[in-house]
Order: structure tokens, then C-alpha cells, then sequence
DNA sequence: ACCTGAACACCGTTCAAGT
DNA sequence: ACCTGAACACCGTTCAAGT
């Protein structure tokens, strides 16, 4: 009856992003091949070639979507604590090792060494991310947490730490229960240090003006 | 002249090593082949085999050998400041990030998602690394700049900061002069933050007494 | 013990050709 | 435009056999 031709005329690039997100889900990075895609597909082994260049092209667009589906999970977390800062950044940060449990092959694949540059489909699904988090993070200023100048970059120290805090997880050298207790110290010394006048003098000796024209 | 035969008598482990080591460096994890590896040390395709069950007990090898070398650094780099514990914590803090741009492979290759424990040898060298680093933090307490109770948790938190500023610069996230500023940051609300009452208070009201027996 | 050589079942990538 | 099918040059892994 039905006529399964035009089924991939189209959406292709779609199904095979889909698919390979399962299999970096379900087998890791390493299981998965452009070839078997195509296979589960029902397309040849060239016909990907249409939509991803070859098989980096095809991670990055996993990566791309990976960071807004974290970037998303991020706010949805710190919006879901709309009274109480301090909770708001434990709720996001906790988000974060969440993904990371969840999803380690994929966080991997996000902040992996790359040689080039990268891609600029990357590289905007990474400055979503970070504005979301700077949004989270301006909630700081209005709850008395620090100055305004100093947003960028304490969201940046903490979102690294957490990132640390999430490699440690899906490299196993913690446990999930030690990766909590961790997020837990570390907002709490952020916080802390964040309000100090030792802070305070630092900052307003090493001001920093870079960050608007990262890479990020 | 020379009986070429006898050359990989014992120590054809360490040649492949030391090759995959250069590989990895100059070319990336995709591009380390055990294949070629044999071709280059003049073996059989098949020879590796009796050192390295596969290839991913090659990359626990590479990975236990990077941690080997990077906890020399930190310490040679701590060392190099014997006065001065917020100078030796930045010096630490800067050679893991040197680590972390001269081989931007290597760092990823020990801090990869795993699916199953890490390998004995990959454990010792963590743990050796972790050693290091808390023989530095001690030196915290010496100075003053926090209690002996919380070094554990206060490095932990700390290198997890500076891995992750480490995640950020590899994988071409921020520039290589925005990490230096950062480590700068996470340095000083560090220092900053464990010397505050908010976190004394915070620190005792939430003991941690799992990190001996961890995974780490 | 340590290594060889052949074999198996995969890969990514390219390219002329089809519709 | 989008896909096919064959071809090329690789892989990792296994295993009987050699020394």
C-alpha cells in the first residue's frame, strides 16, 4: 500500500542525526559509523554524504544539539527556583551533572579537543548556552551576590568547575553521590568568595574586558 | 652489521608507546591506528596483540602515562614556589593548563567517559595525582588559608575548576590568554571563599568523610 | 614467550552513474 | 537535488602456525 520511496525526501539528515544519538547514547562514541546509520536508515552508504561531509560533520551537529538541549535543561532548572538565588544556582548546577550522568558519551563529544575551530553551527549553540547562563547568573546581582561587572566572568569560573565536577563523574573517578556533595562545596565557596572584599579588591585590580569578543 | 632481529626483545611495549604517545600528540586520537603503530616498529599487525588486548588497553596505557607525567608537572610547578602558597597554587593552576595546550588529546583521552572502571593502572596513577595535589593543598593549612579538615574537599574543588578551564581552552572555547585570566579568578575566589565564615559555617554543618574510600 | 600471515568483518571516502 | 553501487585503502580482531 504505502509507497516507502519519498520517505527520505528531505528529512534524512534528521533521522540519521536522531539515530546517532541513540547509538552515542547506547554504545558510545565509538560504535558509531556513518555506515550503519544509512543501513538502519535504508539509504546506501553514500547517501549521508548529502547532509554531513563526513563523519566529524556529523558530530558536530550532534554537539550542536546536545548544547541546546543542555542550555534548555540549564534554564528550565534555574526557573524552576524563581525566590531563592542560592538554590537557583544549585538547581542549575546539579542540571548540569545530571546531563553529564545521563549523557556522558554526548557531554564528551561537546567539549572535545579540537584541532580547527569550531564550526559555526557549534560555536552559536555555545554562545546560547553561555547567555543563559549569564542570565541565570545576573539573578546574582539583583540578590545582592556580587557587582554587575563581575558576572561574566563568575558565571564563567563556575560553569568550569562544574564542567570539572561533570568530567570527574563520567570518567569515574567520583561517584554520583561525591559529584553532588562537590557541587554543593563548590557554590558554596563561589558564593562566599564571590562576597568578600579580598574579591572585591582583586577584581577591581584585574578587570577584565575580553570576554565580549571570545571565541565563546 | 648490526642483527636487527633482537631489538623488540621485551621492550616492543614501550616502543609502541612511546610511538602512540607522538601520534596522539601530532595527530589526534582518531589518527592512532594499532596497525600502524606495528608497521612503524617493524612488526607483524598482529604482534601488539601479546602487550595490548585491544586498542582501548592501549589508550588506558597512554592515559595512565599522561597522568604519571602531569602530576610530575604540578609538582615541579608547586615546588617552584616554596614562599609563596597563593603563588604556588597559580603556578599549579598554569602548568595544568600548559598540560592542557601542549596535549589537548592526551587530556582528553584521561578524562573520557568510560563506560565501564577505570583499569588498575589508571586508578594507582589518579590516585598518585590525587596525592600530589593534597600534599600541595596542605600547604594551605600551613599558611592560613584554610582548616586541615577541608583540604580534601577544597583541592577537589579546585582541580575541578581548573580541568574544566582546561575542557574550555582544548576544545577551543576560549582563547588560551582568557584561560590564564580565569585560572587568575578561580585562584583568587578560591583563596577568597575558604577563608570566609559563610564557609566555615557552611563547611561544618556538612562534613564530608567519603572521599578516602572513593573511586579516585 | 613472542611473533607471523592469512582471513573475517567491518570502516570512511570517492566518484561515475542513475532518477 | 538526492541517491546508488562499485571501488579503494584502510581498520580491529582472531587464530593456526612458526621459532
Amino acid at each position: 500500500m504505502a509507497d516507502r520511496k519519498p520517505f527520505h525526501h528531505g528529512n534524512l539528515r534528521a533521522v540519521l542525526l536522531d539515530q546517532a544519538q541513540v547509538v552515542l547514547h547506547e554504545r558510545g562514541l565509538s560504535a558509531l559509523s556513518l555506515r550503519e546509520l544509512a543501513r538502519e536508515a535504508g539509504v546506501s552508504h553514500a547517501a549521508p554524504r548529502k547532509h554531513f561531509i563526513d563523519r566529524d560533520a556529523l558530530l558536530d551537529a550532534l554537539a550542536e544539539r546536545g548544547f541546546a538541549r543542555l542550555a534548555e535543561r540549564l534554564r528550565d532548572a534555574a526557573a524552576g527556583e524563581p525566590d531563592d538565588f542560592r538554590r537557583a544556582l544549585h538547581a542549575t548546577a546539579s542540571a548540569y551533572i545530571d546531563f553529564a550522568v545521563a549523557e556522558p558519551a554526548l557531554l564528551d563529544l561537546m567539549f572535545a579537543a579540537k584541532a580547527d575551530s569550531p564550526s559555526d553551527g557549534v560555536r552559536s549553540a555555545v554562545t546560547h548556552q553561555l547567555e543563559t547562563l549569564l542570565s541565570i547568573g545576573a539573578r546574582g546581582v539583583a540578590a545582592g551576590a556580587y557587582a554587575e561587572a563581575d558576572v561574566e566572568r563568575l558565571i564563567l569560573v563556575l560553569s568550569a568547575s562544574v564542567q570539572g565536577i561533570g568530567a570527574l563523574v563520567t570518567s569515574r573517578r567520583i561517584t554520583v553521590s561525591q559529584s553532588e556533595a562537590l557541587i554543593d562545596d563548590a557554590v558554596a565557596l563561589f558564593l562566599g568568595g564571590a562576597s568578600t572584599d579580598s574579591w572585591r579588591a582583586f577584581a577591581d585590580e584585574h578587570p577584565r574586558q575580553i570576554w565580549k569578543d571570545a571565541a565563546l
